[in-house]
DNA sequence: ACTGACTGAGACAACGTTGTTTTCAGGAGA
DNA sequence: TCTCCTGAAAACAACGTTGTCTCAGTCAGT
């Protein structure tokens, strides 16, 4: 590396700033935090002086002192990679940003260790604050570091026994609606496909799933519900082993994203195509025929007062925790309708 | 809220947990950056005064100390929302996973302002090195602020005038590979979607488009050229005027995933079925029929090249900016043959 | 002209940690 | 017995910043 002013030699300090400027360091520093009370001439040298040194403020030096806030927020999913997960941060980001506040993002992978791990880590570099999506089981840790959080916000999962502002989608309406959906739209042997039961969105999503059924006088095949596909790759296999299994199947009912992208591509191999609906929406629904018709809550929405909620504790909000439910949104396309299908 | 420890009561520190373990301060510092010379008997006090008080380090405060590193990494994309951003957050993430590193994730929505001001706070924040793909038009303030970051790794723009590191994929050719297959497929009328000209990986796989035209003895129609489309909506409605507009089309290069998803919604809207090749992989490639070729390159290498990278550089390697290209992957899928689609 | 309030600026300590220097106890060698 | 050495632990200063206190002027009101 050639010329780089930070690699090896010091950065200039307020300390410098004051001695270039010819006055105290406590005057560059009510100067740089923007006190009102200086002399206009002294404000100049002072600015000139930082010009000159090409002096930055040290926000990790500024911020030790205890009452003093980091401007650091976390953000902890399951993984960014995930498009769903791509536009919380987004949306986390966006309405931390006017605070000035910047998001450290990692990704838990579903993985205890690795989320407490990196709670820990976080919890170490002072962050004001916490938004979590906590792996399905958290670990034993987890309930006693969470108390050592200053704000956090819990999205996607509500734990009663964690103290935290959560934020959840109304998974099990959503459930019910795609699967009433599919139920009108003319379908009777509905499968089911989604991640494992455990997580608590996806059981939610399951529960109004059987609710539709047994609401329309229909009893629920076991037969039908595949959890515990994680990835579209697993999804789309284990959705053609099925519909190759000869058990009748007319609709599916995909429980995220991944599992929808699945569906799809196993129709695809297969050359069918049925009734389906999915949860979460994505870029792709609009891109087959017919387009997928997706029950979903707002990435946005959650994101943004995630955001507002926690930059409100951080401010002092003392009120009793909150729990927020986002409802369920319909979005029609057409899949839900049998009659545009060949069966299998 | 209820019980928050961190929340008003003070944390505990290192003095805190040597008076408990009745030893000094700098015995306790000893002890928690693992260091030998400690006797068996006061290191196990210690063990317990830290567990007792949940003393946790203050990494913030431990890194203010001049030559210490802040073990904090600075990411500047365009928008994390944008798979391709999403994907490779996660590759760099997962690259800075090991070396206990931490990732500020900031996005720059290709403006020149907020993202001078980004890089502004990473450096206030003393972030050991920024991994960015800086705006096509990074602003005038930009060469200087490079300079002042300790370690510096460029995605996805070569520009001779920073002294960085820098990663960018062989767009040329790749954009040459996308256009050669369309032609081999039998399309001679090949259209261009894309962003702005400006920004120089589009620039590159529209020079290669051109460049495997004229190879093949064609002559360039300017009206085919199609670009400024940012979102997958305005690449949609682009080409929707264009196939409407009479001029002859029977193939499409689309020059980023976008792109290719809005060029794919308006074939579905117009009830037709161009050949097709898309740069940059996508997920919805495999759920259409036949599925999308694409030309791509690894975002997994990328990110996990840049992450090491810029550790080398955190850890001191001196050697001159290097420049890698990635090489341009195509991934034959069926569409850039025009023999399985309705022309418009 | 004298007092009191006010204003701008500097001195000092503190934040929580780590690098450096000093102290002290115990043991080996003369 | 005295010195020298070794190693563990303490004392001290420093990092870059901000809160508190103090001090010297200035200016208005009597």
């Amino acid at each position: 590396m050639a010329v780089r002013i930070a690699a090896n030699g010091r950065r200039a300090t307020m300390t410098d700033v004051a001695r270039a400027a010819g006055v105290s360091l406590k005057t560059v520093s009510r100067f740089v935090n923007g006190e009102t009370n200086i002399d206009q001439g002294i404000a100049t040298r002072i600015a000139e002086a930082i010009t000159a040194l090409n002096f930055r403020r040290n926000l990790a030096a500024a911020s030790i002192r205890p009452g003093q806030h980091s401007q650091l927020v976390g953000l902890i999913i399951e993984d960014v990679a995930n498009p769903f997960y791509a536009a919380l941060t987004r949306s986390v980001e966006l309405g931390l940003r006017a605070a000035g506040m910047l998001l450290l993002a990692a990704s838990s992978e579903e993985d205890p260790d690795q989320f407490c791990r990196l709670v820990e880590q976080l919890i170490e570099r002072r962050v004001d604050g916490l938004i979590v999506v906590p792996p399905s089981d958290p670990g034993a840790r987890w309930p006693g570091l969470a108390r050592e959080i200053p704000a956090l916000v819990v999205l996607d999962r509500y734990d009663p026994q964690i103290i935290a502002d959560s934020i959840v989608a109304d998974d099990e309406q959503g459930g019910r609606d795609a699967t009433a959906l599919l139920l009108e739209g003319g379908s009777r042997n509905i499968a089911f496909v989604g991640e494992a039961l455990v997580l608590p969105t996806i059981a939610s999503r399951h529960r109004g799933y059987l609710s539709a059924l047994t609401a329309a006088g229909l009893r629920p095949d076991p037969a039908l519900t595949i959890d515990g596909v994680r990835t579209t790759d697993e999804a789309s296999a284990a959705m053609v082993a099925l519909l190759q299994s000869g058990i009748e199947v007319d609709a599916v009912f995909a429980a995220n994203n991944r599992a929808s992208m699945g569906a799809l591509r196993a129709f695809r191999e297969l050359g069918i195509r049925l009734a389906i609906v999915g949860f979460d929406d994505f870029e792709a629904a609009t891109l087959v025929e017919p387009a997928v018709t997706v029950v979903t809550h707002s990435v946005a929405d959650m994101g943004r007062l995630a955001a507002e909620l926690l930059l409100a504790r951080v401010g002092g909000l003392q009120s009793a925790p909150q729990q927020i439910i986002l409802p369920a949104i319909t979005i029609r396309r057409g899949s839900e309708r049998s009659e545009n299908h060949r069966s299998a």
